[in-house]
DNA sequence: CGGGATCCACAAAGATACTG
DNA sequence: CAGTATCTTTGTGGATCCCG
């Protein structure tokens, strides 16, 4: 069992495309519905939610709650092992504004070379 | 621009399958050769390595410098931006012997279920 | 010999239509 | 409303070949 362990149970978890991004909404909004977890997330599709919700549920990290209803109701939230991720989340959420300047003066540099 | 903006930068820059833990062995072992860092991921494709290598170069993570011998010989080590991510590499691999432990005891629970 | 480019087979992701 | 089913497109894995 190398060092790496660690990131690969983690890749194994949350690796998935959207993962971070479904359980971050989560994370910040509590309890959402299906179609309002789809809203939030513009560009994926409906199967794809659909998939990644599923094994989210599977690994213990997502509540998936059913409403026996017309019209249907279903209902999504962090377990509590899925809220353990939260400094993991933040930490990339804040990375992420680092990187967005990083990319940002880059891009400045490239501009001055221009002649 | 809404609070997914952070995760969402993350996920473009290091949401590659093997990133993470490509950038995890940089952080750890310094400057490695290509084929010292295929070595240490078994599962990993020639290809695959030098497709992310690339990527990650060109996104200002990763240096790459070339020796221009007879064997050829290439050196990959994490730029300072790439350094930044260290924190996030770490809660990564933290919150994935978390999540084996959490996973084990879920098991033990399916196993006493078992008659 | 080490790094990496190319071609092919397959799995994952996206688009769209349809159902309880 | 919250999915399934199906089809198309893209990405990944594997083997092979190339080049200095």
């Amino acid at each position: 069992m190398g060092r790496t362990t660690g990131i690969i149970a983690t890749l194994q978890a949350i690796g998935g495309k959207w993962k971070p991004l479904i359980l971050f909404l989560l994370l910040h909004e509590g309890t959402l519905r299906f179609g309002e977890l789809r809203r939030k997330l513009p560009n994926i599709t409906q199967g794809m939610l659909t998939n990644q919700l599923r094994e989210m549920e599977r690994d213990g990290l997502v509540v998936r709650r059913v409403y026996q209803e017309i019209p249907p109701k279903v209902e999504y939230e962090l377990s509590e092992h899925g809220r353990s991720l939260q400094q993991v989340l933040a930490d990339m959420c804040g990375w992420g504004f680092t990187h967005i300047d990083f990319m940002q003066n880059a891009e400045d540099i490239n501009l001055e070379e221009t002649p």
